[in-house]
DNA sequence: TATATACCCGACTAAAATAGTCAAGTTTTA
DNA sequence: TAAAACTTGACTATTTTAGTCGGGTATATA
């Protein structure tokens, strides 16, 4: 049970500006050389966190991106939202009639992995940017 | 974040089994029916759950399989390790010093991703299979 | 006003993972 | 001894992932 690289890329990112960011635009490519991540992919990350209103941008030079929340209001559900990756564990569809491999009743499991699927969203509904921040552990 | 069909399909199996057996063994080519799964697929992950004591297999005519332990004993969590399915949200090593992507020190979201795992696990850890068969709303 | 910097965006692709199937067995019991 | 059922490794089509590529557009500043 994985995250992909973009999701986990998009928290690192909003991460890094949260901690650099003085008010001023953070730019890909220092993103990209602080994080150790692809400028092109990190571009690719980016259209989808501005369109999903995460972050805004400022063009030109000394131009970037910078957060429309702070750190403190941004959830980290909204960023894994935002990257279209929804925490759906298995395929049984929620609401059709026809959903578990094809039966007309829901399969055995199919209420289990509707908890695990709360499970898993109450804890990136809970989880703010701002507490990805506060470990003394990590160095910058 | 998705489940694969294998560690989905063996929790349904099991559920079934624990269901249907009433002491004898429970054939795949009964569950491969009841469940809607592929009897050839069945048979990949059975071997896997076998080899991992989570079942013990009858061979010959009557033959199938029946579960070692109690499904109030026999956690999800043994089920989903049984078919490699590592809750390991991301890919930064935990032990590795050299970790998270290339760099020396761990990425700043990396305590976050061990957060999620352990929250995930213990999920699955404190979930049993009779946890699942209780649902009065499913009909078999 | 030229130009460098940085965002914008769709299309493409190699590699890996997934979700199976296939073939050729072996074992056991009725 | 025939049929049912487990055993096992190899194979494969499809999908997903994890990016790259190419050609833009906007804007600050020299």
């Amino acid at each position: 049970m994985k995250l992909n690289t973009k999701s986990r890329y998009a928290v690192m990112a909003l991460a890094d500006m949260a901690v650099f960011s003085r008010n001023n635009a953070v730019s890909l490519r220092d993103i990209s050389l602080r994080q150790g991540i692809s400028l092109l992919y990190l571009e690719q990350i980016f259209l989808k966190l501005k369109k999903n209103n995460i972050v805004k941008s400022v063009r030109g030079i000394n131009g970037g991106y910078m957060l429309v929340k702070t750190p403190k209001e941004l959830k980290i559900l909204d960023i894994l939202l935002a990257l279209d990756q929804k925490v759906k564990t298995i395929g049984c569809k929620k609401d059709s009639k026809k959903s578990c491999n094809g039966k007309s009743t829901k399969c055995i499991t199919h209420n289990f992995w509707d908890e695990l699927d709360i499970h898993i969203n109450s804890f990136f509904e809970s989880k703010k940017l701002s507490d990805l921040l506060r470990n003394k552990e990590v160095r910058y």
